[in-house]
RNA sequence: GCUGGAAUCGUGUAGUGGCUAUCACAGGAGACUGUAAAUCUCCCGCCUAACGGCAUCGUAGGUUCGAGUCCUACUUCCAGCA
């Protein structure tokens, strides 16, 4: 279904391609979250020339808003966003587990749409089906983390969703290989599917779940519920170890610290996503190779430098200073966000595809120590 | 000049006799990890590292057990009339 190349390996890490219907993806990548099928204050250009190779959207944003079938009418996600590249959809488990008063009822879930209460069910099949109209080229098996924010990840509760979310994930496979079939009759693209590994807390769930996972047909895996890149280093290793190579693994969620990414790629992870670039930008807070600045801080009113002198991207190497942007926050100027983004998103994209390079030639770990020393400065 | 009204934190305000003087904005800082996030949290009279302490409602008096609130004078501002 997918073509998935690794180009060098060392350890759990590796380089490698993945080669979708609308493009490839160069990994480690970084995956540019665009939930709502737009990626916050930037458009799609400005995605496409800071180097984010794909975007990654949410089935159950794109369900609520336009609904799946203006998009299949509009040609699928990618053409309807205007991006010539690849597109991730997330199942939407994540976002309805959640919302409050959700009920698990036979393989539904109820729940109630954030933007109107209306009373609404979704499935693994319902999602898959969803999945399918906005045509992703990879999509994410319906799955049940353990409550985001939730204090209970008593080993009961991390054992009780681990079973719906492996029952999930054979009716989400079953279902997407029946719509495939649909899709080769009608001489379409194919679509990948990704099993959602969880397990909570604990090692053994960990790699039950990966067991579970590596014994299925699916494209490949995404890895959810782990929240502290440290504290998971372990999980990562327990699951990458089980999973199989040849398939590529996505850390659902993940990279709001640099660190995150270093360990994910040195544990075997292939792509990232994570909401934190876009939002953190728009709060103010700017990613420099010394650490994370608030530009709304007083000392930056006049100061006259860009955000980092040594940074690539348009904005940094464009003109545009901290005073300016400085200026543009306590103005309220849209474009504040524009800027700051730009800004964000190439800093994690540019990181990773520089991890990328370092596996290729054997540097990562002179990289890592380089990089991490200044940022956390330790 | 006359008549009326108003003066409360940087700004705009709430408060008309009672216990820690309200809220917002501005200002200072922090947070944000499969986006209900241009959001959220804390600070914002002075002193103290902190516990705490001391102030304060234009100024000066007065009434009262008690005054931002009532009275008098003054100062400044606003509106109307000259």
């Amino acid at each position: 279904m997918l073509d998935f190349e690794i180009k060098k390996k060392n350890g759990l890490m590796r380089a490698g391609e993945i080669t979708t219907p609308h493009g490839k993806i160069m990994t480690p990548a970084f995956i540019v979250a665009g939930t709502k099928a737009a990626v916050k204050a930037m458009s799609v250009p400005q995605v496409q020339d800071l180097g984010g190779q794909a975007i990654l959207s949410n089935t159950y944003h794109l369900m609520l808003q336009p609904g799946v079938s203006v998009i299949a009418e509009a040609g699928g996600l990618a053409k309807f966003m205007g991006f010539d590249g690849a597109t991730f959809t997330d199942s939407g488990g994540f976002q309805i587990m959640s919302l409050p008063k959700v009920k698990i009822k036979n393989d539904e879930v109820i729940f109630r749409s954030h933007i109107n209460g209306e009373k609404l069910t979704i499935s693994p099949r319902i999602s898959m089906q969803a999945q399918h109209q906005i045509g992703a080229d990879i999509h994410m098996a319906f799955d049940c983390p353990i409550g985001y924010g939730s204090t209970d990840t008593a080993r009961e509760n991390a054992e009780k969703t681990l079973r719906i979310t492996h029952d999930w994930a054979a009716q989400s496979l079953a279902e997407h290989s029946r719509l495939n079939a649909e899709h080769l009759v009608r001489g379409e693209n194919t679509q990948a599917l990704f099993g959602v590994v969880q397990g909570g807390e604990f090692e053994d769930l960990r790699a039950k779940s990966a067991r579970f996972f590596a014994s299925m047909d699916f494209d490949g895996f995404g890895i959810g519920g782990m929240y502290v890149a440290e504290k998971s280093r372990k999980f990562l290793q327990i699951v990458d170890e089980i999973l199989p190579d040849e398939k590529p693994r996505h850390w659902l969620g993940m990279g709001a610290e640099p660190i995150d990414i270093f360990t994910g790629v040195e544990l075997g992870i292939d792509t990232f996503d994570c909401v934190a670039p876009t939002r953190q930008a728009r709060n103010g807070a700017l990613y420099t190779f010394s650490g994370r600045l608030n530009i709304g801080n007083a000392k930056y009113k006049t100061d006259f430098a860009p955000i980092d002198s040594e940074c690539q991207c348009a904005v940094c190497q464009g003109g545009i200073t901290r005073a300016y942007l400085s200026h543009l926050f306590r103005a309220g100027e849209l474009l504040a966000f524009t800027l700051a983004s730009i800004h964000n998103e190439f800093f994690v994209v540019n990181l990773t595809s520089r991890i990328r390079q370092s596996v290729l030639d054997g540097s990562f770990r002179e990289l890592r120590d380089n990089f991490l020393g200044k940022y956390y400065n330790t």
